[in-house]
RNA sequence: GGUCCGGUAGUUCAACUGGUUAGAGCACCUGCCUGUCACGCAGGAAGUUGCGAGUUCGAGUCUCGUCCGGACCGCCA
């Protein structure tokens, strides 16, 4: 028996065909006389029936062994269900068996997925993942991965890029996350790294004059997982030359364009609004602003400077938030938001409320009439709400506000799933100052272009020297980073001057980089997008693991292979390896 | 590394302040059932309450340790 058809794709003007279709017994459903199976593959669910009147008994006998999860061929002929089922594409239809083969038996599944979606913990369903892959919702995320890949592939090639892959061992380089290091055999004591994106190579590929380069390329970084972390992921790696950024802004928004309108039908409205980073620090409180909903946050601390409250007064910002409608929190609620405050790292989280246009409550008799005014002039509700604030310096100003401002988001059903905001975050400052190491750091990377403007600001004013970089943020998540890159060898040392690196460093980590700049670099400027968040953000999912096929557990163990896993000492001599036991 | 939540039948969960024989849905097994479509009905089997100590007359429940999973903080250019 061989399949001529599979289990979605039947119909009524299909009536009277004679098929063979091939899949898991989804469901069986012995009346005592008739036998029904739900027939299931990746296409979707048929029903087959079993009719004693029609078939012999050794068909039936045969049939009725069958479990769920067996796989069987089916041969029949396609007839019209008395009554439709509408839950199934292939409702109005059934298959009126006259034959069966049990291809192979199944034992007893660990869980089920007949609605859709595995039944189990998530623990479970990575260790059973190739069961909890078959279930609809987890085989729609990656046919759906499929067809965003698809889409950019298309859509890049069609602009003349070429897909170009580079290596997976590489070479360990300074800064960004922690290495994940390959030992090498014939270099005792040496290690390759795999790459943590392929920056670096695209870039030569730019001084090859590959002109326009992209690459569906794994990432690994070796630092702690979260719901949208895994140490391995994929990202769509993007190059071109002789472009600035307005090429990579609006070459990312058809490709986003392309990707929804493709894969899910959407028509994603371009161009995509632009946010300065410290305008959506300011008004959001993270770089990452999800514009779904407002909920602003706003700043009181010219007002606060001449305040008798002494928490206001002496800090070095003061911003709060005004949640409309939620005034009627109790005590105990409020509570509860104070420890996600401090959490944050908030000293406390201090509160008034806003009842017919009075304040009420919480710091109510430390407020002027003077700041009333002020804060319900900034506050634009409509009615009453509950006004925290932050006080702070104001980074953690930023962190404790911004963190509450996603969760009433969250809280007051603001954020539609299937509502797509899309916005850049531009001018991210050049650097960062690492307190712990008393240096600055590179924000984006070490190879990102400062604004022209900026540039003799470098040596002594690095705070305030702002890049050419930028962030593409779809609802809140950081979906892609880029920038203009440095292609002319004068800044890059500059850079790598500021960034404390010695010469010796330089030479030994970047020499055959500044060296391929010596032979005629190109402009150029380039974006990544992380494909596992952008289906992440796609499908709804709450986290990337749902859009993996076989991802890692949080704590970066394979619960399916038992990975990582101890190895021979044959093994490890092979390597010139010993290892430290705890 | 830190804070918090969780681990009870194959599975998802329940078990009030410590107190009788640890329960239910689904799955599984047996029987009945000719239009079900999450079929139905009757019956049955199924437990080292993650593991190890401790408190107690008595521990799924309280304490300590440990392992596993998850969320958040740190970390993630």
């Amino acid at each position: 028996m061989k399949r001529t058809h599979n289990c979605g794709e039947l119909r009524k003007n299909d009536e009277n065909k004679n098929v063979t279709l091939s899949g898991w017994v989804h469901k069986y459903r012995n009346l005592g006389g008739l036998l029904f199976f739900d027939l299931r593959d990746r296409y979707g669910i048929t029903q087959v029936i079993f009719d004693p009147a029609k078939v012999s008994q050794d068909i039936i006998e045969l049939a009725s062994k069958c479990r769920n999860e067996f796989v069987v061929s089916i041969d029949g002929v396609v007839k019209v269900k008395p009554d439709a089922n509408r839950n199934l594409a292939t409702g109005e239809i059934e298959i009126d068996a006259n034959n069966i083969k049990i291809e192979n038996e199944s034992i007893t599944p660990p869980f089920n997925f007949l609605k859709g979606r595995s039944d189990a913990k998530e623990e479970l369903r990575l260790e059973y993942r190739y069961l909890d892959l078959r279930s609809e919702v987890m085989t729609r995320n990656l046919i759906l991965r499929h067809k965003v890949t698809m889409a950019t592939r298309n859509f890049l090639s069609e602009k003349g890029f070429l897909e170009i892959e580079t290596p997976t061992f590489t070479k360990s380089t300074p800064e960004g996350a922690r290495d994940y290091l390959v030992p090498a055999r014939l270099f005792p004591g040496s290690f390759y790294a795999l790459p943590q994106s392929p920056q670096i190579f695209k870039q030569l590929l730019m001084v090859s004059g590959m002109d326009k380069y992209f690459q569906i390329a794994r990432c690994y970084r070796d630092e702690d997982a979260r719901g949208d972390r895994q140490p391995e992921f994929t990202q769509i790696d993007i190059e071109a030359s002789f472009v600035d950024e307005n090429y990579i802004f609006s070459l990312t928004e058809g490709l986003m364009h392309q990707i929804f309108s493709e894969s899910m039908g959407i028509e994603i409205p371009v161009p995509f609004e632009r946010i300065p980073y410290s305008v959506s620090m300011e008004e959001y409180g993270v770089d990452k602003p999800d514009l779904r909903f407002g909920l602003k946050l706003k700043n009181i601390t010219d007002i606060t400077r001449n305040s008798e409250f002494g928490v206001f007064k002496n800090a070095e910002c003061v911003k709060f938030i005004a949640v409309e409608g939620k005034e009627d929190l109790s005590r105990k609620q409020i509570g509860k938001y104070e420890d996600y405050a401090k959490h944050l790292g908030a000293k406390g989280l201090a509160f008034v409320k806003l009842v017919d246009g009075k304040f009420e409550a919480g710091i109510e008799k430390f407020l002027t009439d003077d700041d009333k005014r002020t804060i319900i002039e900034l506050a634009e509700v409509n009615g009453n709400a509950m006004i925290f604030f932050g006080a702070d310096r104001t980074s953690t100003v930023n962190k404790v506000l911004g963190g509450l401002r996603n969760r009433f988001g969250n809280e007051l059903g603001l954020t539609d799933p299937k509502d797509f905001k899309f916005c850049w975050v531009t001018d991210f400052p050049m650097f960062e100052y690492n307190e712990e190491a008393d240096r600055w750091d590179a924000m984006h990377h070490m190879f990102t272009m400062p604004k022209e403007e900026d540039i003799d600001k470098i040596e002594n004013d690095p705070g305030n020297v702002l890049s050419k970089s930028y962030d593409l943020v779809l609802n809140g998540v950081e979906l892609a980073s880029g920038s203009v890159r440095i292609h002319d060898r004068d800044i890059q040392e500059k850079i790598f001057k500021r960034l404390d690196l010695t010469n010796e460093e330089i030479e030994d980590k970047f020499g055959f980089m500044l060296k391929a700049f010596k032979y005629g670099a190109p402009p150029h400027a380039g974006i990544a997008p992380g494909l596992d968040r952008l289906l992440q953000v796609m499908t709804g999912e709450e986290t990337i693991r749902e859009v993996i096929a076989f991802p890692k557990a949080k704590s970066l163990n394979c619960p399916l292979t038992k990975a990582p896993s101890e190895v021979s000492q044959d093994q490890l001599d092979e390597l010139n390896i010993s290892v430290k036991k705890k």
